[in-house]
DNA sequence: TTGTACGCGTTATCAG
DNA sequence: CTGATAACGCGTACAA
């Protein structure tokens, strides 16, 4: 931690409940006037610097003093102004969190599990969209900067070099998510899309399938996945028989042409990896529209685990990353480094978790 | 507005790029500092208010400053520090959303439209999840609320009512969705579930079915759904042949389920309205799993739009709510009582629109 | 361990 | 239209 000599950020923990002002009652006519710490030492009969330490350094104060300003907490309802306190101390509570699209539901558990996890430690969560733009990402962060968060997290990596070595030098912990860039800002959490394609193939090679075919998009993470198949299946001794790819995929029509376009150029395959579940929803609604079984004339499986593989029937075996932890983890390692805990870099893997269903 | 007798709120705008701090260049050793109110006032030859003027409220400056001011903003990048703002002011410009789960996809695309509309006014909306509890609402208002938001708001109703004279009190625009309370805090932007119904009964009567269904759950807004169902049904001289009431919907089986239930129980059903998306893609798949032709033999309308509705063969009539839209007419509402131009509360409603694919 | 003095960066107020 | 002054509420630095 940059600017702290005193040994790592206080975090802010408010056991009592946060209430801002005093109850309105009859007697005050309406009016909502905040607490200030002043009035709250005046009750506990101590100096409001007091006040401010029993409350963010518990340790610092005697065990009498640190009681009655509880008290006093209790009875006035006080919690401090976030905005003076960011003034004073060069840093706010909240911690800005840049997601690419709000809407996506990976991105939105990733920022659920980080906020479980930093919230009761009293920070706020701020969201930034960036809408896969270099422009908007850049001017995101150069306004949620300007609340000078406690930390910074990603879900994704940050790819602009400007942004990149902008915020190395900001001095306050950063932490990408998803991907394994080869030179991390700061700290690190990811999955292995590597690993999710190995675990394919071995999956299948356990089921007993020996003729297999992959299908996905040309380019990013598709390719590590077919990557890490194509590694499971030498491995195995499976046969890689076909491996289709597209250019964009935008619905399950593309999964059904991909898989319609697969059949009737290859014999006899037992298994098919789509890169994603969008394409494996697709290959398995076209599968059923050919009247094939599944999984005994054909099994297929896909990565990503979306809300409705597991609906769709007969039920799509996939590749889970859970999203939500990721979060989770990068919300501790967050507050392990404010805490000063931890110091330096670090980077973690979250486990994949191949989720078998009716469709292998 | 309240505790601005000088006119309304002059919303922040920064026409300027907003940059924390000058670029580090090899002169200031690697040291960013953030530019302050002074410097900008000195290189232009005027004073820190005057500068804060210029930025804020421009029309209270001269042009020949203004325009001092401006290019001095552009040489040392400044941009005014948020909590300093806010702790003299009484006010940030911060605006709290509150959603019950940001995962889900409606209210993330509402956020996303108020989220549109706010940050080019130099906005920053800070998201709050109420994860459906009571509990949590009251504690992220609470925590959201310390931090002197501009204004408020709310993916759905609160509910509470302790919650709702807190927020009626506070002083700062709000502004609820989705539904119609009978009792708004202050602003509303919502739809109206019977139109959808009863667009559903219209659009069947249009295309000629005669005998008509219903499915949905037992309470909330499916009964909205239904009854406006009933209305457009009536009005048409439609049949309503039954209404199948669920208790809980939690996955496509139980849209196959009913569906199968009411063909079972009935005879002769041209068409089928399911309260929601979820209920009408299990009623959808089901039908194909009988070997039924849509909409030949069976017509079927869902309610929500949602993701796979378009993918899910043959195409899911719906009722398509904008939720972004909704968002944005939120975002347009408070800018304009933020700015004095609006008083009082209003209320809105945002229109519906019947999506026909191919299931009808 | 506790308290005093001061400053964080900005804007409200009021006088010019 | 412009500027001087003070204050927003809190925490750092230092002294006691």
């Amino acid at each position: 931690m940059i600017g702290d000599p005193g040994g790592g950020f206080v975090s802010p923990t408010f056991d009592q409940v946060i209430r801002i002002g005093r109850p309105v009652t009859p007697e005050n006519g309406g009016e909502r006037k905040p607490v200030r710490i002043e009035e709250v030492a005046r009750i506990a009969g101590v100096s409001p610097i007091t006040v401010s330490r029993a409350l963010h350094q518990p340790g610092r104060v005697s065990e009498e003093k640190r009681l009655k300003v509880q008290q006093a907490v209790e009875v006035t309802g006080y919690a401090s102004n976030p905005h003076a306190r960011a003034l004073r101390s060069g840093r706010s509570n909240i911690v800005a969190a840049f997601v690419s699209n709000i809407v996506s539901q990976q991105f939105g558990l990733a920022v659920q599990g980080c906020a479980e996890v930093l919230e009761p430690r009293g920070f706020q969560l701020m969201i930034g969209q960036t809408s896969y733009s270099y422009a908007r990402e850049t001017s995101m962060i150069q306004s949620l900067l300007a609340l000078r968060p406690a930390a910074v997290l990603f879900t994704g990596v940050v790819e602009l070099e400007e942004n990149r070595s902008f915020l190395r030098e900001l001095g306050v912990p950063v932490i990408e998510t998803w991907a394994f860039p080869p030179d991390p800002i700061d700290m690190l959490v990811g999955f292995s899309n590597t690993d999710g394609g190995r675990m394919v193939a071995q999956h299948f090679a356990a089921q007993g399938y020996r003729r297999v075919a992959f299908i996905g998009r040309s380019g990013g993470r598709g390719l590590l996945r077919l990557a890490g198949f194509r590694d499971g299946v030498r491995s195995a001794g499976l046969k890689l028989v076909a491996e289709l790819s597209l250019d964009t995929v935008s619905g399950l029509s593309d999964g059904q042409r991909a898989l319609n376009q697969l059949l009737d150029s290859h014999e006899k395959i037992d298994a098919v990896f789509c890169a994603n579940d969008l394409i494996a929803m697709g290959a398995l609604l076209e599968a059923s529209r050919r009247g094939l079984n599944m999984p005994g004339d054909i099994a297929i499986a896909g990565f990503g685990d979306s809300d409705l593989a597991a609906e769709i029937p007969p039920g799509l075996t996939t590749i889970r990353m859970d999203c939500r932890q990721i979060g989770r983890r990068a919300g501790e390692m967050l507050l392990a480094r404010l805490n000063g805990e931890t110091d330096g870099s670090s980077s973690e893997t979250v486990a994949l978790e191949l989720v078998k269903r009716g469709s292998t």
